[in-house]
RNA sequence: GAGCCGCUAGCUCAGACGGUAGAGCAUCGCCCUUUUAAGGCGAGGGCCCUGGGUUCGAGUCCCAGGCGGCUCACCA
């Protein structure tokens, strides 16, 4: 109990108070009937004689975030989830015995209450309790009422006192949540099917990324865990779904930044019988109703710059958007000196002996990627850096294939599936070399997804959207930490 | 991984040139039955991130380390 700081001592005083006058300082249920939220929406408006007509009861729970006392009476503000509502606790009402439990209140702590519904004399809307229930006494304070916590390493450690002493953050997981929710409303309307492949596989695939290896006692063997639901999807599709999603947790074990995250959430869709430019008008259709039902308008701000979500979106091809943003020869997209001389002279830093395809896309990247603030379709991208995506029946150098930016950043990707399992042979197995080579960023051989193919996959466009980059987007966060509750740390000692 | 910045009371922050560690809020005591950053009077509260070093003396200067933020590199 040394260790303690004063006011955690007092509190715990006032916990052994609390049992003294015979309150269970720890309760169980309480029957709220009212939500402040509700009460506010219902009730809020009403003038202070309409109110006193009325005698309005109510009855409902929350955290203190704010106490005034004075001496024979008190108000406390309430939090309710996102809403706050005023009671006003009076020792003519609530008795000497009940008032004494008033005193041993302290911000943090949870109460429910009954009374009924008013007006003060500086017009705030209040409840005015005669029946107070204590349900759970905080033995920590809050933080300071006016700056609140900002101590960012603090936040991030201990959400639950971000949540409680942060309404703006509070409101940007519930947008989360809305994001997400609105994402599965609209998939299930278009006739998708939810599903839930493993995160832990013995094969990761389906992206380029260093999975994390996790061991399985019992089976005596090594997992990763899943860098991508993207194979797994396939199989369904072959196994006969036409239409599946998945919103779920991928896992790479690579750096951590303000857009990246070890554990994120990965949206990944997969539509049969079509192809990437279907997904185009479908990513359009979502993006633009998710801005509208959830923000009331497809116009929105992101860090300083207006967005405008509305489709159509513009629609550039991969090769056209490093000539046109660069002014550059279309020379330099077959000649690797030529790329790499308009490398130098835009200052886009190439590892000497990178090839023709890694030279423009790092020009594609440090050039173009920037430009696209507003929605952007970049298409046809080269084969080289498409390892799943089907080869363009006009240009077999490219892939039917496009990435959404918005913003300077990758928010959806998603091309037309390779399903012919000779040519996804030869990938994998250009795959393996570039790993044996030490790539290991590079595909493993997945023999089992080989046979899956082999049974047959219908012609499919497949699509990932990083739900958590769209919520940055949509909540106008600049760090991936802020959209995500519990970002990955060092631990504390 | 590299560079820059930060770490002092529960929270938000001051602490010039090295000389007994401060404020506001919060807490505690007294007063106060319509306040809302309530108010008045009084009080308590510190491993100054950790470990070394320099010095008569270190929150302050030096070295090493920890944690965090931002920027840069890889990735979504």
């Amino acid at each position: 109990m040394d260790d303690l700081t004063d006011q955690q001592q007092q509190r715990i005083k006032k916990l052994d108070t609390l049992r003294e006058l015979g309150v269970q300082p720890y309760g169980t249920r309480f029957d709220a009937t009212d939500r402040a939220g509700q009460l506010i929406r219902l009730h809020g408006e009403k003038s202070k004689e309409v109110l006193e007509r009325e005698q309005l009861r109510c009855r409902f729970a929350g955290r203190i975030v704010a106490l005034r006392r004075f001496g024979k009476a008190a108000f406390a503000v309430l939090q309710d989830g996102a809403d706050r509502l005023q009671v006003y606790l009076k020792k003519d009402l609530l008795g000497e015995q009940g008032y004494r439990v008033c005193e041993m209140l302290d911000l943090g702590d949870w109460i429910g209450v009954s009374g009924q519904l008013f007006r003060t004399k500086t017009d705030e809307f209040t409840v005015e309790v005669r029946e107070l229930t204590f349900l759970s006494k905080a033995l920590r304070p809050l933080p300071e009422k006016w700056h609140g916590l900002t101590d960012v390493e603090t936040r991030y450690r201990q959400r639950y006192v971000d949540l409680i002493a942060n309404p703006s953050v509070h409101e940007i997981f519930a947008t989360r949540s809305r994001i997400i929710a609105g994402v599965r409303a609209f998939l299930i309307e278009k006739g998708f099917l939810e599903v839930e492949t493993p995160m832990m596989q013995p094969i990761p695939g389906g992206a380029t990324a260093r999975p994390f290896v996790t061991h399985h006692n019992a089976l005596g063997m090594d997992l990763y865990l899943r860098v991508a639901p993207e194979l797994y999807l396939k199989r369904l599709i072959v196994g006969g779904f036409p239409r599946v999603f998945e919103i779920n947790r991928n896992f790479r074990n690579e750096g951590i930044s303000t857009i990246h995250n070890p554990e994120f959430t990965m949206l990944e869709f997969y539509v049969a019988y079509a192809d990437y430019t279907d997904l185009i008008g479908l990513t359009e259709e979502l993006i633009a109703r998710l801005g509208k039902e959830i923000f009331g308008t497809t116009t929105i701000e992101y860090q300083g710059q207006q967005i405008h979500l509305a489709p159509p979106w513009r629609r550039w091809s991969y090769r056209q958007a490093i000539l046109e943003v660069n002014g550059l020869d279309s020379s330099v997209l077959s000649d690797r000196t030529a790329a790499m001389k308009a490398a130098a002279r835009l200052k886009v830093e190439v590892e000497k002996n990178a090839d023709l395809v890694t030279i423009l896309n790092e020009i594609f990247e440090e050039t173009v990627e920037p430009k696209l603030v507003q929605p952007t379709v970049i298409t046809d991208y080269p084969i080289e850096i498409s390892p799943l995506a089907r080869r363009k029946d006009s240009d077999p150098s490219l892939t039917d294939r496009f990435e959404l930016y918005i913003a300077g950043r990758e928010i959806a990707n998603a091309f037309s599936e390779l399903n012919d399992p000779l040519d996804q042979r030869k990938r994998f197995e250009a795959q393996v070399a570039q790993r044996e080579a030490g790539d290991e960023e590079a595909h493993y051989m997945d023999e089992d997804f080989l046979r899956a193919l082999e049974h047959g996959m219908p012609p499919t466009a497949g699509e990932g959207i990083g739900i958590d980059r769209l919520v940055m987007l949509f909540t106008n966060q600049a760090s991936i930490r802020d959209v995500i509750l519990f970002p990955q740390l060092r631990p504390e000692k």
